[in-house]
DNA sequence: TATCTTAGCGTAAATAATGCACTAAATATT
DNA sequence: AATATTTAGTGCATTATTTACGCTAAGATA
């Protein structure tokens, strides 16, 4: 139970990070390969990038030190969504490799989610590629290390009600983006279809999105304007609004 | 840093619990009294109610066990909305404090808060009083022990959120309930004025918000009649909606 | 019978959501 | 030069929801 670093780390607590991008066309998040060996023979893995915490940081912190690490200084300041805390979270062998990778010596952790966004673009893609990192495509994981399956359902599921509640999703578009791709972006993190008539109708009707004037360059098609988020003009609004919309949420 | 219970109690990590009530008119919180010495002179002041959780139980056990403690089979299930981890949410005097109440020796407690609702009749209220704890106006709460303030503010502000996003106010209210009462609840609540025709106007509208036919005996006035809400017809109407409305919240 | 108190209803106007089909501007191809 | 291909971008009619607002109804009490 007593490892002799308890000093610095705290062996019962660690942050799991779930770093979402969106590539154009779908949402990924940033997976890290893992060693397992089982029976001898070595299996490989992916798991959400994640670290202890040390006795003298705050969650939020840890949680930061891993966007920092992975993800350099492109960092959107993540948010908790959950705590996973079930004695049985990991198995007995995979406790073992967690003590092991991490120095540690004890028989249970706990650890908390996170979730932030990142705009993924070259220089992030390659960047990721350099800390052993890389970005997959979220309907295609079927299966991750210990319980980082259920950790990435969870995140996903937070993010999808935070999008609807706040404008978070620009974040994870370019500063200057055009409405197809904003309706791209939500489609994929809702899951949904959308009317882009509708949609182009509502999000331009926002005093908080602005066309910039300039225009796509070299697509072989009709150039789509940019446009950009204005966090001030959204501030404003966000004050003046109030309605008893609340309880039309409730079919959702 | 090592307790001589270690193996029991996992010493880094608490759960406080944020016990909302309803009285009719005001929101309310569950507290419990703490004394501590300071400079040798006895001082009280009000806690959250909360444990340090054991190393085989997980954090919803732990904050079940908080529920059915302080309200007896009262429970509705608790959610946890964060975990407040700053390495110096307590001061070295408090947390002298918590080592002697929970017979530890730790330098850092990072707590996990957990929010839930019970109905706050007659029958609870003689209940937390036999457990020493006392429910307070929401509006009235100037101080607390600790961080145990911020973790009540944040509390509220889940539930704000919640409260809008599913039918949880229910759980507040008594089975049968009317709609004044739903009414001044959400008021309560959201910290907001809800014009009484069109609230009435939208709750009968809902397919989950039934009428019983029984009214109010023995009121000076014209008696209100109670309704109920129908969670398999909730359930049946969440299915069926779905709409682009998620941006308008943006607005809040 | 009048008064007090809270319940409970209705309607018009404004705003927002939905459904649906065509034109516009660029590049690529012939 | 004409045509094809591709995605951007627009309009309108219908329906649903929200908002604002003033009066009547039913019971208890004096």
């Amino acid at each position: 139970m007593h490892s002799n670093i308890d000093k610095k780390i705290n062996s019962s607590l660690s942050v799991d990070s779930v770093i979402f991008g969106f590539d154009g066309k779908s949402l990924k998040v940033l997976l890290v390969e893992r060693t397992t060996s089982i029976n001898g023979r070595e299996v490989k893995d992916y798991k959400l990038p994640g670290r202890m915490i040390f006795e003298n940081e705050s969650l939020d912190i840890s949680a930061a030190k891993i966007f920092h690490t992975m993800t350099g200084d492109r960092i959107i300041s993540p948010k908790q969504f959950r705590i996973f805390s079930d004695p049985e979270r990991v198995s007995k062998e995979e406790l073992k490799w967690i003590n092991k990778f991490h120095g540690i010596n004890t028989d249970r952790v706990v650890t908390v989610g996170y979730y932030g966004l990142v705009k993924l673009n070259m220089s992030l893609i390659a960047y990721t590629r350099e800390q052993g990192a890389h970005w997959e495509q979220i309907d295609n994981i079927t299966h991750l290390a210990m319980d980082h399956k259920e950790i990435l359902r969870t995140a996903l599921s937070t993010l999808q009600r935070d999008v609807a509640q706040s404008p978070i999703a620009f974040h994870m578009l370019p500063k200057k983006f055009t409405i197809r791709q904003l309706q791209t972006l939500f489609s994929a993190i809702l899951g949904i279809e959308i009317d882009n008539r509708n949609f182009r109708k509502k999000i331009l009707n926002l005093p908080f999105i602005k066309a910039t004037g300039e225009k796509e360059k070299n697509v072989k098609h009709k150039p789509a304007e940019y446009y950009t988020f204005k966090e001030r003009a959204f501030k404003r609004a966000e004050k003046a609004k109030q309605n008893l919309r609340f309880i039309n949420n409730w079919s959702y």
